[in-house]
RNA sequence: GGACCCUUAGCUCAGUUGGUUAGAGCGUUUCGUUGACAUCGAAAAGGUCACUGGUUCGAGUCCAGUAGGGUCCACCA
């Protein structure tokens, strides 16, 4: 067997267990109706995306699960793919043909298709070979896109079908446009953000009495040309004699614009009349709708000013614009005043600049399945981790507007629509859109293209993501269906992603669910996951989000080289509580890292220890236990072995993996490699307790890779094999199967191995006393290391403590000497549970005053606290109703409280 | 305007049915290289758990309110 070395080096490490990992083939979920499946669908990344800290904790968390899973002898399928991110993809690639000088018009649609194709072929995925070298075990071989030919035909199925029985419509509608894009985008897609800016106050000149004006506030005067009225509040009685009126446009072509009043009008507002502006807001919009009003469209697709803006305008940026406009209002002394103003504007989340609202014939889906879908997540069919999500997600569903599915872009899935030829499209009404005559809309299209023109726009990327449980699965076709396994692997069981795309992904991927999947099943079967865990967000040391333009976001393939996967993995997920927001600390990092060398070091000893006896399985490990030779560390550990398994059962059952890794990370560091590794070194002296202690080592180090594999895959895989745990061709993250903690306990029954609960509380005693005694010499300047001879006064009961322990205990306090006695004088004096404990010097130093202080100090202590206990317990109410646990608890404290305290008092009476 | 979250040691944070003297990591200070590990060990200092009330024998934990920070939703020009 390879001795193992001095420090964990990763990189090798990783390199090869990842490979044999994958051509063993241990990624691959298959249909085994003999095991419970286990099923994870990834959060596909955009195909574009590069690993962030916040694909990490994802999908390091996914890799928990999934490998957990496997552990636990389940068939789990952890299925990978991207994302074809629509507007970010042909951004990119437009980005890099302006390079080049062109344009994708210059190209058209077909050729700037090509390019998009061969761009993602070449550079895209990137994300999923990352992923690789963090360690996720993902089904490599049912990696999927959202444009892989059977699933855009999922997408164009769900399409049709949804056409089908009316819940898609065409109209021309208000959208959030964005100007750089050039497309329409959803509301999700919009980002409200506070910009600074101006308020401008306007005054409209009454056309029936010249000098009599209106004002009215807008942030917006370059869409004056676009006013076609002036509104008020219909009960406004300042302006009960105006309505009806006409007033002159101050700006733009000359015009004579109505005053009307609307209740939509806040008379609180400004002079509480508002300009109507129909193409350019929202609010105007509607208004406009319910007076009969033109809408006139000032500005073009890019956000340019037009010829209707009047050739003042026209040509202008809309910022230019706003600008001139300002000024041509002030020359003709219509702008009454200008001032700072700050008010929330959305935002394209893409291309970060002002949406424009913009009229423009769209698609648009009334939601199915809404209701199911709130009684779902009510129900607890599905779970939310944390639950609080599940309110917002209800909220959203309450107040649930129809989805605008189109976009004006290439790339993406074109919409399966064809128009009759020479059609105007622009005019088709709702009945002659369901006219097969003149619309077409199939999967294949019509039979003769040439007749029929093919409808331009693609669709929203989220109209295909939203199919991803059941469409990476093979779904609509059965043929696909059975070979990808879905009546095995769908429902899937968990998810896991952020809260921010619970509207764009988590609702509609449970509304596509229940809408497609099963229809005739009971909704358990329908339901695309069982369980959703939602991740924090990364944020920086000061607390701000992660991201590339700030640039503070490490890359964490550096983070990998740096600490290793493993280091990595365990860093981020044990400062990764669940639900809560994470400040990225590097130094966490680095303590996962240094736990990995922990862990490496103390396989290291046990090699180093003895000769590696039978570990190939559980049972043959247990057998080498010889409870004959059980000491109370033999119990304490194992007592506490089995607690840790039980809190880490417990952790993965509630979603809470920080509290998992910590478990792991305290039993191991404390309670394994600081005390009873450190105790074993006086045993393993011994050839008669050796070969148990060795053998307990081993069942505690084989424990411990098991919890920790799902963590730390790599390492453990590593040590397992050094260890002697498994052999060749057999893997710890396939071949064996974890123990829970109540397997753990029968073991120890079959071997009449009863853990002696009170032999672990002794060592729980004897620690604090070597705790307390180290602190005693440090105070009075002795090293730890230093070999101190201690002569101890301690009644029979005491000495029965300390007598069996005597060489850890040499060992665990730096001691040469410890011996039962009397108290020599002048000497300080330490007071625990195992007696007093006298330290004698080489050189005495007679310093009475500071040991009289010191001991008086300790006195004031101890009578505070029995005080404070005293007064509980005296407590009629506290004694009659707290449980007896705690009453007994308090009774036992006093007692210790008041004999430490009777031993302060003997001691500083005999200083004098 | 509505909803949710956060406020605990110098820093970043745990603290899940209320229960002895509130924890961890990092940082600081002191001591230590005995053959697992200096990516380490031993120890120390450091907190009126944001504030004010309330419920309770008992509150960091439950309730109400206040202050500060954050997030999401919302058509105020």
């Amino acid at each position: 067997m390879a001795s193992i070395t001095k420090s964990y080096e990763s990189r090798d490490v990783e390199k090869k267990w990842y490979a044999d990992w994958q051509a063993a083939g241990c990624f691959a979920g298959k249909v085994n109706p003999a095991k419970q499946p286990y099923t994870i669908m990834i959060p596909p990344p955009n195909v574009t995306g590069v690993l962030t800290m916040g694909h990490v904790l994802n999908n390091t968390l996914q890799d928990i699960l999934i490998r957990r899973a496997r552990l636990e002898g389940r068939e789990a399928m952890w299925l990978p793919g991207t994302d074809h991110a629509g507007i970010a993809t042909q951004t990119v690639v437009e980005r890099e043909l302006r390079k080049q000088k062109v344009s994708r018009r210059d190209l058209g649609r077909e050729k700037f298709l090509e390019k998009v194709w061969q761009w993602r072929d070449e550079k895209g995925g990137i994300i999923l070979q990352q992923l690789q070298a963090l360690g996720a075990s993902c089904d490599w071989d049912r990696t999927q896109f959202t444009m892989d030919p059977h699933y855009s035909e999922a997408v164009l199925t769900v399409f049709v079908d949804l056409f089908q029985k009316g819940h898609i419509y065409r109209g021309k509608r208000m959208v959030n446009w964005c100007p750089v894009s050039l497309t329409a985008l959803s509301d999700e897609e919009v980002i409200m953000k506070p910009a600074k800016g101006f308020i401008y106050e306007v005054r409209y000149e009454r056309v029936d009495a010249p000098g009599q004006f209106i004002t009215v506030k807008t942030t917006r005067p370059e869409t004056i040309p676009g006013d076609v009225a002036i509104a008020v509040h219909p009960e406004d009685a300042r302006y009960a004699d105006w309505i009806g009126k006409l007033v002159r446009r101050p700006l733009g072509p000359a015009a004579e614009i109505p005053i009307i009043a609307d209740t939509a009008i806040d008379r609180e507002f400004g002079s509480g009349a508002l300009k109507v502006t129909p193409a350019h807001d929202k609010v105007d919009f509607e208004i406009g709708q319910r007076h009969k009003l033109e809408a006139i469209d000032v500005l073009d697709a890019s956000g340019t000013l037009n010829e209707f803006a009047g050739p003042e305008l026209a040509g202008m940026d809309r910022f230019a614009g706003r600008k001139r406009a300002a000024e041509l209002l002030q020359e003709r002394g219509a702008l009454v005043k200008e001032e700072p103003y700050e008010n929330n504007v959305g935002y394209s989340e893409r291309a970060d600049v002002p949406i424009e609202p913009r009229l423009t014939w769209q698609w648009w889906l009334r939601y199915p399945q809404v209701e199911a879908a709130k009684a779902v997540v009510r129900d607890g069919v599905i779970r939310f981790h944390p639950e609080r999500w599940s309110k917002v997600y209800l909220h959203w569903l309450e107040n649930i507007q129809d989805w605008c599915i189109s976009r004006q872009l290439w790339w993406g899935h074109r919409i399966p629509v064809w128009y009759r030829r020479g059609l105007d499209k622009e005019q088709l009404t709702e009945a002659e859109l369901r006219d097969p005559e003149k619309v077409h809309i199939s999967l294949n299209g019509p039979a003769d293209k040439t007749d029929w023109v093919q409808e331009e726009d693609v669709l929203d990327t989220w109209a295909s993501s939203w199919l991803w449980p059941f469409a990476t699965l093979g779904w609509p076709n059965k043929e696909a269906m059975a070979q990808r396994g879905y009546d095995y692997f769908y429902p899937t069981n968990t998810l896991v992603t952020g809260p921010d795309i619970i509207f764009f992904w988590v609702a509609r991927m449970i509304m596509a669910g229940l809408e497609y999947t099963r229809t005739d099943e009971p909704i358990e079967r329908r339901v695309p996951f069982k369980d959703v865990y939602f991740t924090g967000i990364i944020r920086d040391g000061q607390g701000r989000k992660m991201s590339k333009s700030l640039g503070n976001s490490p890359d964490p393939l550096d983070l990998i080289a740096k600490y290793g996967a493993d280091g990595l993995r365990f860093g981020i997920v044990s400062i990764a509580p669940q639900g809560q927001d994470i400040r990225f600390q590097e130094d966490r990092i680095e303590s996962g890292k240094n736990f990995c060398n922990k862990l490496w070091n103390a396989c290291r000893f046990r090699q180093m220890s003895g000769e590696m006896a039978d570990n190939s399985s559980r049972a043959a490990v247990v057998a080498r236990l010889d409870a004959a030779k059980f000491d109370d560390d033999d119990h304490a550990i194992l007592d506490r072995l089995l607690a840790t398994t039980r809190a880490v059962d417990q952790a993965f059952a509630n979603f809470e993996f920080n509290t998992a890794a910590q478990a792991l990370y305290g039993f191991f560091w404390n309670d394994f490699c600081d005390w009873y590794v450190e105790v074993s070194k006086a045993k393993l002296l011994d050839a008669e307790m050796k070969d148990n202690c060795l053998a307990i080592q081993d069942l505690v180090l084989r424990q411990t890779l098991l919890m920790l594999h799902p963590f730390t895959p790599f390492i453990t895989e590593e040590l397992w094999r050094l260890l002697g745990y498994g052999a060749e061709g057999t893997f710890l993250m396939r071949d064996v199967r974890i123990e829970d903690s109540s397997m753990l306990a029968t073991d120890f029954g079959v071997r009449d191995l009863r853990i002696d609960l009170a032999a672990a509380a002794a060592v729980g005693r004897l620690k604090t006393v070597a705790s307390e005694i180290r602190a005693f010499k440090a105070d009075n300047g002795e090293a730890a290391k230093k070999d101190s001879e201690f002569v101890v006064e301690a009644s029979d009961a005491q000495w029965a403590m300390v007598e069996p322990n005597l060489a850890k205990l040499h060992r665990m306090m730096g001691a040469s000497s410890i011996t039962r006695g009397t108290l020599a004088p002048n000497a300080p004096v330490c007071v625990t549970a195992c007696g007093t404990w006298n330290l004698i010097r080489q050189l005495q130093v007679a310093d009475v005053a500071g040991e009289k202080a010191r001991l008086t100090k300790e006195r004031e202590t101890l009578t505070k606290h029995i005080a404070g206990t005293e007064a509980r317990l005296s407590n009629e109410v506290f004694v009659s109703k707290a449980p007896l646990a705690v009453l007994e608890g308090a009774r036992k404290q006093l007692a210790d409280l008041k004999a430490k305290h009777a031993e302060v008092e003997r001691l500083l009476a005999a200083l004098g």
